[in-house]
DNA sequence: CGCCGCATGTGATTTTTATCACAGACAGCA
DNA sequence: TGCTGTCTGTGATAAAAATCACATGCGGCG
C-alpha cells in the first residue's frame, strides 16, 4: 500500500503507469511496497530467486558481476524509471538472478509483486512496450560491454568512462577498477598517464578533465 | 507467400504459431516470404537497418562482434525454432544491428515483415511469450559471456567450448579462436596443452575429447 | 606426381594486465 | 595534535595474450 505522495512521484518517474484505466492503476498501487534502502545494500545476488518487480523512485542500483577473486564489473546502472531487466528476465524465465545489485545511494523503490507484473505484461500495451524497450536497450549495452571488454585496452576503456561523467569526477580509483572490471592500480598508473598528457588533473577521490576533446579521441580510437 | 510444405515446417519449429486463430494465421503467412541463402552469408550487419523478423527453418546463424583488427567474437548462435533476438530488439527500438549475423551452414528462414511482427506482439499472448522468453535466454547468455571474457583464462574457455560440442569435433583452430574471441596460434597451444595432458587427440580439422571429465573439470575451475 | 592452398606447429618477442609489497599522504576525529 | 583508516603512488615481477615470422604438412586437384 503506498501512500499519495510516494504514488505520485511513481507515475511521475514512470508515465506509462498514467496510462492504466483507474480501477487497474489502484488496485496495482494496492498491492505493492514501498521499501527504502540504505548505499551499500546487496538488493539482489546471483543465484538468488526474484522477489518482485522494482520502480526506482531515488538512488541507483549497480549491477555487477564478481569474480572469485574478488575483482568485479559492472554491467549496468539501474536509475530511477528504468527498473531492472534482470528481474524482469527472471520473472519471464522463472530462472534466477545472474549477477549481484548493489545500491549505489540510498534507495527508495516500490515492489511490485511478480503477480502483478505479470499481469500488467498481459494485459497493458504500454507497460510491455515498456519492458520490452528496456529488454531492447540492455542487450545493445551488453553487447557494447562484451565487445568492449573482448577487443578494446584498457586505457581506451578508462577514457570513455571518464568522458561519460560530468567533470569533476568524485569518485576513487578502486571504483573505477570495479567498474571495467581491473584492479586499482592499473586504473591508477592509467590516469597517471592521462594527468601526465594534460588531459585530466588528479586529486584525492576527484578528477577533473581538463581535455576532454583529446581524450575523446583517445577514447574513439 | 509460403507454400504447404514450409508451411508445416514452419508451424512445426514454432509452435506458438499454431495457436493463432486460423484466419490470423493465414494472413500472416501470406505476407511472409522464404529466403533460401548459402553459407558464409552476411545476413545482417553492423549499423544495418532491419529487414524484418527471421524465423529459421535450417542452418544456423553466428552472431558475432568484429574488431577492427579483423579478430572476432562470437556473441550467440541461432538455431531453429530461436529466431533472433537481436532483430527483436532493432525493430523494437528502431535502432540498427549491433553486431554481425553470419550463416554458419546454408539457410532456410521465413521473414516476417515488420508490420507483421509488431501485430503479432500487440495481438498474441503466444507470440509475446516467446519473444519475452528469446530475451530473457539471451541476456543471461550475454551476461555470462561478460563474465567469462572478463575474468576468465582463455584455457578454461576453450575447454569449456569443447565439452560443449559432440566428440569428434570437426573444426579449425581459427574458427575455436573466432568464437572464443582470441588468435589462433593461442589456440593452437592451448590446445596442444590439452593434448599432452591426454585430455584430447588432435588431428586436422578435428579434435576428439578423450578425457571429457578431466575437461570439464578444469573448465568449472 | 607435383603444386597450391589452407591448417597447423613453434620460437622469439612485445604488450598488456595482474599481483605483490609497501611507502607516503590526506582527512576526519578523538 | 596525533592516530587511524582509506586512498594513492610506485617499483618489481610474473603471467597471460598478442604479434610476428616462418616452417611444416596434409589433401585435393590439374
Amino acid at each position: 500500500m503506498l501512500d499519495n505522495d510516494t504514488r505520485s512521484r511513481l507515475l511521475q518517474q514512470y508515465p506509462m503507469l498514467r496510462e492504466l484505466p483507474g480501477a487497474e492503476q489502484e488496485s496495482l498501487l494496492a498491492s505493492a511496497n514501498m521499501m527504502q534502502l540504505p548505499a551499500g545494500t546487496v538488493v539482489f545476488d546471483e543465484n538468488q530467486p526474484c522477489q518482485g518487480f522494482p520502480l526506482l523512485l531515488s538512488g541507483s542500483i549497480r549491477v555487477i558481476k564478481a569474480a572469485p577473486s574478488g575483482r568485479e564489473l559492472q554491467l549496468y546502472r539501474v536509475i530511477p524509471g528504468e527498473s531492472c531487466i534482470l528481474t524482469s528476465s527472471c520473472l519471464l524465465g522463472h530462472t534466477r538472478y545472474q549477477a549481484r545489485g548493489i545500491a549505489e545511494q540510498a534507495l527508495e523503490m516500490v515492489l511490485l509483486p511478480a503477480s502483478a507484473f505479470h499481469a500488467m505484461l498481459a494485459g497493458h500495451e504500454a507497460f510491455r512496450s515498456y519492458v520490452f524497450h528496456l529488454f531492447s536497450d540492455r542487450l545493445t549495452d551488453l553487447m557494447q560491454l562484451v565487445s568492449a571488454v573482448a577487443f578494446q585496452k584498457l586505457d581506451q576503456r578508462l577514457a570513455a568512462l571518464l568522458i561519460s561523467r560530468a567533470s569533476p569526477i568524485q569518485t576513487t580509483h578502486q571504483a573505477l577498477a570495479d567498474e571495467l572490471g581491473s584492479a586499482r592500480e592499473i586504473v591508477s598508473r592509467l590516469l597517471k598517464g592521462f594527468a601526465e598528457q594534460g588531459w585530466v588533473k588528479l586529486g584525492r577521490e576527484q578528477i577533473d578533465i581538463t581535455d576532454a576533446t583529446a581524450l575523446r579521441k583517445f577514447a574513439a580510437l
